[in-house]
DNA sequence: CGTCCACTTGACGCGGCTCAACAGCGGTGG
DNA sequence: CCACCGCTGTTGAGCCGCGTCAAGTGGACG
C-alpha cells in the first residue's frame, strides 16, 4: 500500500512524522485524507498573536518560529518548530487565541487538521494520545528549563547553552569537540534568549576568552564535547 | 457503591480529582486500588532535585511548591500544586529526574501511581488520555506566558498579574473590585517571580502609588475587577 | 516587656539595555 | 569595475533597574 498525501507533493508526509509514526498503515491513511497542506515563504506569517486557531497544525518541512513582541517590537521567540512539532493543541478543547506570533523562517510547509476531527482521533488512537502525552511532556519540560534557567544563569551560560542545543541539529561531534555552523544570526539568537544582539556579541566574546569556546570564523563555533 | 480508598482517610479522593472524575464508577474503583497514599507537613519535602521518580503524583489535599535552588540558595518556584494538580509525567515514559525540588507548603497529601501502571491506564481510558492531553496543554500555556512575560513585562506588572492570579483561587469579588486576602508572603511572591522580597516590597507600593491597587492591610489587597 | 519575623527603606554597585559610531562583507546598479 | 547601500557584527559610553547590604519599623506572641 503507497500512501501518498492528496495535498502534499511529497509521498508519505505522515510517516515522518513522530506522533503518527506509530499508527498502522491504514490509520496512516486516515488521517491523510483528513489533511489540508499549506505552503509558506521565509517571513510569511502563518498566525498573528492572539488570533484564534482551529486547526492542530503539524510543521510538515522547513522552519517556523513562534514568537510574542514586546512593545518596542523586540521579538521573543518561545520556540523553533520543525518538521514533525506541531502546535494548535490547545484548539483541542477550547477556541483560545495562540498567545504568540508563527513566522515561517525559511521556504515551509504545514499539514492542518481540524480540530474537532483531531480530537476524535485521539479518542480513538490510543498510540496517537499517548504519542501526544509524550510531546507535551517533554515541551513541559522544556519550558520549565528555560524558565528556571531565565532567573538563575548569566548571559554567557544561557548563551552555551543555546550553543549545545543548535548542535544538537546543526552541529557534528568529531573525537575531541563538536564543530557548529551556525544556523541563526546573533540577533536571532538574541531573540531566543530574550536579549538584545550587543549582549549575545558581548557574551560570544567573553566565552571565546574564557577559553570555553573557540571560533573558527564568524559563523564556526568550537565547542568542548559534552 | 461506596468508593473508599484503602490508604486514604477521606473518603472518594478519587472523585474530586478532575483527571479522574469523567471515569466511571467501576474504573474509579480500579485506579483507588492501586493508588498509594503520603502524607506531608509544612516543610516536608517530597522530592529533592534532579532526584529520579517513578510514580504518577497527584495531589489528594493541601498545596506544594515545585522549585529549583539558585547557588544562593534562593528558591525559583515553577508551581503552586493543589488539589488535583499532578506531576511526574515524564516518567511515563523515561526515567528521568526531576530538576525541581517539592516540598509542602502546609499539611498535605499525594496519590501515587506506579508510573508503568499509569501508562496502562492511559492506554486503556480515552477519557483518561483525553484528561491528560488537556491538563499539559494548559500547563503549556501557562509557562508560554510566563516565559514571554518574564522578558516582557517589568516587574510590577508581573506582580500584578501574579495577584491576579492569586485571586482566582484566594480572592472573592464584589460588584466594584476583587479582594484578595494574600496567602503567601512577600517572599514567596518574589520566589514565584523569581525575584527578591524587597523588590516585591518596593513595587507593591508602586502600584498603590500608582492607584492600580489599594491595600486595606497587609495582607488584604483590593484589585479593579479584570 | 523583650524577641522574633515580616516588611520597609535607603545607599550603592553591577549587569544588561540604549544609543551611537564604526568595520566588514555581499549585492546591486551605474 | 567601482561606488554605494544594507545587513551583520563589534565596541564604547552612559543609564537604569534590580540585587545586595544594612539599618530600622511594626506587629504577634510569649
Amino acid at each position: 500500500m503507497k500512501l501518498e498525501c492528496k495535498t502534499c507533493q511529497a509521498p508519505v508526509c505522515i510517516s515522518k512524522i513522530s506522533l503518527f509514526r506509530n499508527l498502522t498503515l491504514p490509520q496512516q491513511a486516515v488521517i491523510i485524507s483528513l489533511v489540508k497542506r499549506r505552503a509558506f515563504n521565509k517571513g510569511d506569517v502563518f498566525l498573528c498573536e492572539n488570533q484564534t486557531l482551529s486547526q492542530f497544525v503539524i510543521v510538515n518541512s522547513g522552519k517556523f518560529k513562534a514568537y510574542t513582541s514586546g512593545m518596542d517590537g523586540k521579538q521573543n521567540v518561545l520556540y523553533h518548530f520543525s518538521v514533525g512539532d506541531f502546535f494548535g493543541q490547545n484548539a483541542l478543547f477550547d477556541k483560545v487565541a495562540i498567545p504568540y506570533t508563527i513566522e515561517a523562517m525559511e521556504p515551509s510547509s504545514i499539514c492542518m487538521i481540524d480540530s474537532d476531527t483531531m480530537g476524535k482521533l485521539i479518542k480513538q488512537e490510543h498510540e496517537l494520545a499517548l504519542s501526544i502525552v509524550r510531546a507535551l511532556s517533554s515541551r513541559v519540560a522544556y519550558l520549565e528549563n528555560e524558565l528556571s534557567s531565565v532567573h538563575q544563569e548569566t548571559i554567557d551560560i544561557r548563551l552555551l547553552r543555546l550553543l549545545y542545543d543548535l548542535s544538537k541539529d546543526y552541529g557534528y561531534q568529531t573525537s575531541r569537540e563538536v564543530i557548529l555552523r551556525l544556523p541563526i544570526n546573533q540577533e536571532e539568537m538574541a531573540n531566543r534568549l530574550g536579549v538584545t544582539r550587543e549582549s549575545v556579541s558581548r557574551n560570544l566574546r567573553k566565552l571565546v576568552n574564557n577559553q570555553t569556546i573557540k571560533m573558527r570564523s564568524k559563523k564556526e563555533v568550537i565547542l568542548p564535547i559534552m
